[in-house]
DNA sequence: GCCAACGTTGGC
DNA sequence: GCCAACGTTGGC
């Protein structure tokens, strides 16, 4: 299969990318949300994922990739659905992509993350992950 | 099985 | 701090 690419929402007080670059490894755990869910399990080795702080910052910070296929998660209760994946950084942005830029720019305008505002991981189609790479290579947008 | 109430998330 | 979106819960 293709492969895919993702959109994963942390708040930076709760785990920010920094954390994650100083970790080296980060197991993505505490989803709480059967639509997230359902984006993690299909994960697959070697997909890329977009890193976005939420509420502060709001923006797009670095790329890293997943190394661990989906698992049950260790933080949640025995038997319960919640799954995680592992992760690791693979670069940071050049510059941030923020929220406003995404909103901003039609072709963009239409990604999981602006549809459905809540949602803490999303799909990030090819086109929509070109373009935000694209957009990262340059300052203010 | 429907729907109102409530809690949580996240943008502003 | 407020509000909109949306998921969950509980009464019926």
């Amino acid at each position: 299969m293709a492969k895919q690419y993702w959109l994963m929402k942390s708040e930076p007080d709760a785990y920010a990318w920094e954390q994650l670059v100083a970790d080296g490894t980060g197991m993505w755990d505490g989803v709480r949300n059967h639509t997230a869910k359902l984006n993690l399990m299909a994960m697959k080795k070697g997909d890329e994922a977009l890193f976005y702080h939420s509420n502060i910052g709001k923006e797009c910070v670095g790329i890293m990739k997943i190394v661990e296929e989906s698992f049950p998660d260790p933080t949640a209760e025995k038997g319960a659905p919640w799954v995680v994946v592992r992760v690791e950084p693979v670069r940071a942005l050049k510059h941030p992509v923020t929220l406003a830029a995404i909103k901003a720019d039609p072709k963009l305008a239409d990604m999981d993350l602006i549809r459905q505002s809540r949602l803490s991981v999303g799909r990030v189609t090819p086109d929509e992950w070109k373009h935000i790479l694209k957009k990262s290579e340059k300052p203010a947008g």
